[in-house]
DNA sequence: TTGAAAGCGCTAACAA
DNA sequence: TTGTTAGCGCTTTCAA
């Protein structure tokens, strides 16, 4: 690999003109230096060091994904379709941007903390993040955030400065919807389904609580279905969620994700109950999946690759020096109906 | 952040002491100095600076994962569960041995070889390249390359000389025994579905014409149904391969990938065709949706995890400067039989 | 308009 | 056992 020195040298001139000519800061340098130059990087095929350009400049024109793990995931991290969907959409932008993405898996905040600065990271972009955790980092960081699906307390909100963004969903409202468009097509005892209780599903359980509410059902403590999502739990947690099901008669279930949905699908299918004619099933994402399952699973649609999206643009925006106008963008969701809930109203109109 | 020469300034000692303990060269400095050294770094938190360190040593610790993309993905190449679940094994072995990955993502070669050369990257893994694009890599690249499922030719071979290997399924036996299974539980009209004919599907074309002739099942030029995969199309081309199949009595289709068996099942359902009663469908790969769709997915197994972990073991013993004893590694698939193929025989015999 | 030189933080050869 | 020093390739200030 040629460097700048040797150029200058083979062009009997110096590093700093070169340096002047890569960088386009051609105001005072003759045309004919500027062509020599040009022409001559060309030729050597030159490519910066950018170790080198790094060091020097105090940068690094790297992002880093944090995606923090929760201990006890069905399956490595990058195989969920929601953070391979969420990334292809950080990734598209941050490369179109010139900058280069490095991604970093970890349960350890003081982990990340070190690979933050020993690479000298230009900016972070958080996933699965609990409250604290993220102001753990920024505490220690004082470069741009932005988080994904972060639960930030108003309390807290503050403590991130401007030099940061989070883009979320409307959670409350997703489940609200989700739930009230079972209740409505008749369903009248619904429970929830998901697998923790972390910020996203504490918000879901929330308007699921309001929906049940606004159309007078009532609510039981054994609504809620915890699934055991490990890889190896799942199958046998979902047997017994669906024999809860049956036992007490549940004919409609808000799922916290579409892969839950479709494995409790499946589940029902292998004990005999029939979907949506025996038990309806609404799911959250909308993953390519849910279309092309059948029955085709009825959602709450959003737009996983644009939360991915405005995450990197938002931070791309704030490392070219931009203020943000808001420190929080909530995006809808939106009811997908398909095939899995049974409409009990329009079955005895006929 | 802190630098080694104001350690060495506070400590009253040579940046020399200070890296050297750093770095574990211990046999020539005195316990007590260690002692210091090592309690004053935990003290103030030290981070090396990386940029600088690689800049000295002319490395990078960073290995890249160079995804080639195809024109015309049906999707962002992140979001297939194929190469999602590689890159989850290549991740976690590259991270565990202290390395960082840096994924990158184009179709042009040139663009690639610059991105490798800035950042120095010292290892590559490559998917989805083909044989004279792999070479256009190691033409100028001379540090190990490990690549995942690429078609060297023989004659090509020896130009990779021994700072590379390449994983592999053995593609014509996958072909073969999936669609041996189909003639032999009766099918007597099966077709090959994929979405090109880079050098897998070669393979698998050619060992789906193997087992038809051992079959004694005559073949002919429509039994090849091309998919156009894109996401706007594959819909609507899945229903004219459907169609075909019904048109022409195709009772057997072997699919490329489980994710066109699924698509392909689907279409049938809408089509009034039943699975597997009026067709027999086998995928290839194993996603974890082959098991929850019903009709379950009978399909050839392959470990792609283990791929990307066995790519990125070898790359790192490679940076570990040991010699490989092969220059390439061929998995076997392995069938898996659920649902979706009839048996004609059993039927009839009962 | 061009060039010299210092310095980014670290390593490593060599000297003491 | 410890220290001095040059140098990795690039940027940038300041001088010419």
């Amino acid at each position: 690999m040629i460097t700048i020195k040797e150029i200058a040298r083979q062009l009997n001139m110096s590093p700093t003109t070169v340096s002047n000519v890569i960088h386009g800061k051609t105001k005072e340098v003759s045309p004919e230096t500027i062509k020599r130059v040009q022409d001559f990087l060309e030729e050597v095929e030159y490519v910066p060091n950018i170790n080198a350009r790094n060091l020097a400049q105090n940068t690094s024109k790297i992002v880093g994904v944090v995606l923090k793990v929760r201990q006890d995931r069905y399956s490595h991290i990058l195989t969920d379709p929601f953070v391979a969907e969420m990334l292809a959409g950080i990734e598209e932008v941050i490369r179109k941007a010139g900058y280069f993405m490095m991604t970093y898996i970890s349960d350890d905040i003081a982990e990340i903390l070190n690979y933050v600065s020993t690479w000298n990271v230009d900016g972070l972009i958080l996933f699965c993040m609990l409250d604290d955790d993220a102001i753990r980092v920024r505490k220690r960081y004082h470069k741009p955030i932005a988080c994904v699906d972060a639960y930030i307390s108003e309390e807290n909100e503050s403590a991130f400065g401007d030099q940061f963004i989070n883009i979320a969903l409307d959670d409350e409202i997703c489940a609200y919807d989700g739930t009230s468009y079972m209740a409505e097509a008749g369903c009248h005892r619904v429970a929830f389904l998901a697998d923790n209780m972390d910020g996203v599903n504490k918000a879901r359980f929330r308007g699921f609580k309001k929906a049940l509410d606004a159309h007078e059902i009532e609510y039981s403590d054994r609504d809620y279905f915890t699934l055991r999502s490990t890889k190896h739990e799942m199958k046998t947690s979902m047997t017994s969620l669906v024999k809860k099901a049956k036992k007490y008669g549940y004919d409609g279930v808000f799922c916290s994700s579409d892969l839950f949905a479709i494995h409790f699908i499946r589940e029902c299918f292998d004990q005999g109950l029939r979907v949506p004619e025996d038990i309806s099933v609404v799911g959250v994402d909308d993953y390519e999946i849910a279309e092309i399952y059948r029955p085709a699973l009825t959602t709450m649609h959003q737009d996983i690759s644009r939360k991915g999206r405005l995450a990197a643009e938002a931070l791309i925006r704030m490392l070219n020096g931009e203020k943000l106008e808001r420190r929080q963008i909530v995006l809808k969701p939106e009811l997908i109906v398909r095939e899995s809930v049974f409409d009990f109203k329009k079955q005895s109109a006929e």
